[in-house]
DNA sequence: CAGGATCCATGGGGATACTG
DNA sequence: CAGTATCCCCATGGATCCTG
């Protein structure tokens, strides 16, 4: 499998930068990133869109998750230059590159967060008061 | 059927504690469990084969990394009752179904994460000495 | 409307030392 | 060997207020 290729090129060494896996992690991994580029995918959207759209995030939080999301080239930003200031956001093609596999997890996660879920409960009955029966 | 419940109560609402996508970021956001899930997909390993496979990661976190990981469900620890102790860690069958969506991530991340760099150098390009070009 | 500026709480995660 | 126990730092992100 792929994975072996890739383990095979660089074995682990998340300590390198240049670490696919690891740069992944730092852009996949922050707790809006995900949202707003599947929030893009369906359409474009202005600011307050996305905050109301997403709730729960501040403007701060926001602002700077677009402005990393626009940094690494998955979002572009457009901006009006009109009396009531507007300000539209969409995916770029490399930002679109990305949804598919985000896909794939988010389907995995649909599909098996409820034995996680169970797997969890489990876990802390288990351990919750000291595991005698066994 | 997978979407139904959470996406009947509400699409996108991620502060539901249930949005699968939501937890999803949960369990790969964090810096060490997908090394750790690759590692273990290609073979059991001890605790100190991850330490020292992995690197870079303290005994403390890698402890607290993987017992999240078996609490969910993704992986199972086996402890061996022996002189010098010995303590297996192993994908579970759950482990293994999320190394695909986690490899297909890892792809995307290793064909595109070039151009993700080049789209930093040139926003920070374009910024650092104030957007006047425009 | 879009977001910059501030202050601050939380906790992930690193370093180090110790133990069953 | 396989963790535990502490201490500590600082990045993430929330709350609030302010502005072009």
């Amino acid at each position: 499998m792929r994975i072996m290729e890739a383990e095979a090129r660089r074995p682990g060494d998340i300590n390198d930068p240049d670490c696919p896996t690891r740069r992944l992690i730092d852009r996949v991994g922050d707790k809006w990133s995900v949202l707003v580029i599947l929030r893009l995918f369906e359409r474009t959207h202005r600011f307050s869109e996305l905050r109301t759209a997403i709730g729960g995030v501040t403007p701060k939080v926001l602002t700077h998750t677009l402005r990393a999301l626009e940094r690494d080239g998955l979002v572009e930003r457009h901006v009006y230059a009109e009396v009531p200031p507007r300000v539209e956001y969409r995916l770029t093609g490399l930002g679109h590159s990305i949804v598919a596999p985000l896909a794939a997890l988010r389907d995995w996660a649909e599909e098996h967060i409820p034995q996680v879920v169970q797997a969890r409960e489990r876990y802390d009955a288990a351990h919750a008061k000291g595991p005698e029966g066994e």
